[in-house]
DNA sequence: GTCTATATTTTGATAGAC
DNA sequence: GTCTATCAAAATATAGAC
């Protein structure tokens, strides 16, 4: 475990603070108070607040692509990459909460980076609408609109990072099977 | 159809600047320019920002409190009480797509009326999870945990707005039908 | 119902001392 | 690496003329 350097500190509240109000409604003087500094000061360590954001969402959108990747070109069915999809889910969103608020909730609020943000954000929801296709394809998954599949399995996963923080007793291998259960087989007896 | 008020386009206006950027980033003045007029001239009509957003969120938040309370008390099983939730969904979300994001993303910027959203809030999570656990009592639904189920099933219908106006071709009950199709009954074959 | 003018506060960010 | 002091811009909101 490296020793978190201060600019990763920053970033690391200013996501938590992000999730709480926002990136909006939150100020370089809120950030440097739950520092513990003057405002002032942050900028010795970072370049303005709309870096922090891009720092925050890109890195995870890229870890999505990544492991989006990884699972397409796997020799899975297409029910098991649905499953590893879950997992990439699970895994990233427990990892870093505090992110996956930006990620979901202030990625509009990106400059610089936004269109390449966006083209992830497309290409990782054509991968997943392909998954779904081709599992109609073969006979592994019911044929109703891909979209409104896509659109309810993946609106649950993108939303797990507001959920998970509640439970105490976390355990990532059961949440994701239990996960893995209600969103492929439904919840009726 | 009753004639719209200013304060009502106001309102309209407002909500749909929320959904693009959020309460926080939308300024008096972007309200102003959409509505055509100086800023100074939205406050004959509106006392302040703060009451669009709390106008926007907790009429929305009461109409949701007043379809599950019907529900609650119908006399259909769990099943069917469940897809009912879901026609609830459905339908407010489309009548109201702006509204719904101020309603899931913007309530933390409530002040006066923080506490009695979140009373709201707690109550219609209560009594989905009632009507689940009643389900398993008797055997309708899966005996899997309820939290997770609720989770599932109420992000995508929260999360409906983002999706609704993308479909050109919107049936309300074509959608409800879907929609309770692979939340009720799942995706594989 | 809308305007101009303006008060007041808050914002992101910089300069320079220590 | 943090501070004080400060800037320039932008924010919500009000007063009063038309």
């Amino acid at each position: 475990m490296k020793q978190e350097t201060r600019k990763q500190e920053i970033i690391r509240i200013a996501a938590k603070l992000f999730k709480e109000k926002g990136y909006s409604a939150v100020t370089m003087r809120d950030l440097a108070k739950a520092m513990g500094i003057k405002a002032a000061s942050l900028y010795n360590h970072i370049n303005s607040k709309q870096d922090i954001l891009k720092t925050i969402i890109i890195s995870l959108a890229e870890e999505f692509t990544e492991g989006m990747k990884l699972i397409q070109t796997s020799d899975e069915n297409c029910i098991d990459k649905l499953k590893s999809i879950i997992e990439l889910h699970v895994r990233i969103s427990s990892q870093n909460i505090y992110g996956m608020a930006s990620l979901n909730n202030d990625w509009m609020h990106l400059e610089e980076k936004l269109e390449y943000y966006q083209k992830l954000r497309i290409d990782y929801e054509n991968d997943f609408r392909n998954i779904l296709k081709e599992g109609i394809v073969s006979g592994e998954i019911v044929n109703v609109k891909p979209d409104v599949m896509m659109f309810s399995i993946l609106t649950t996963l993108r939303s797990l990072y507001i959920w998970i923080p509640k439970k105490e007793d976390l355990n990532l291998e059961e949440l994701s099977s239990t996960l893995s259960k209600i969103l492929i087989t439904g919840i009726n007896k």
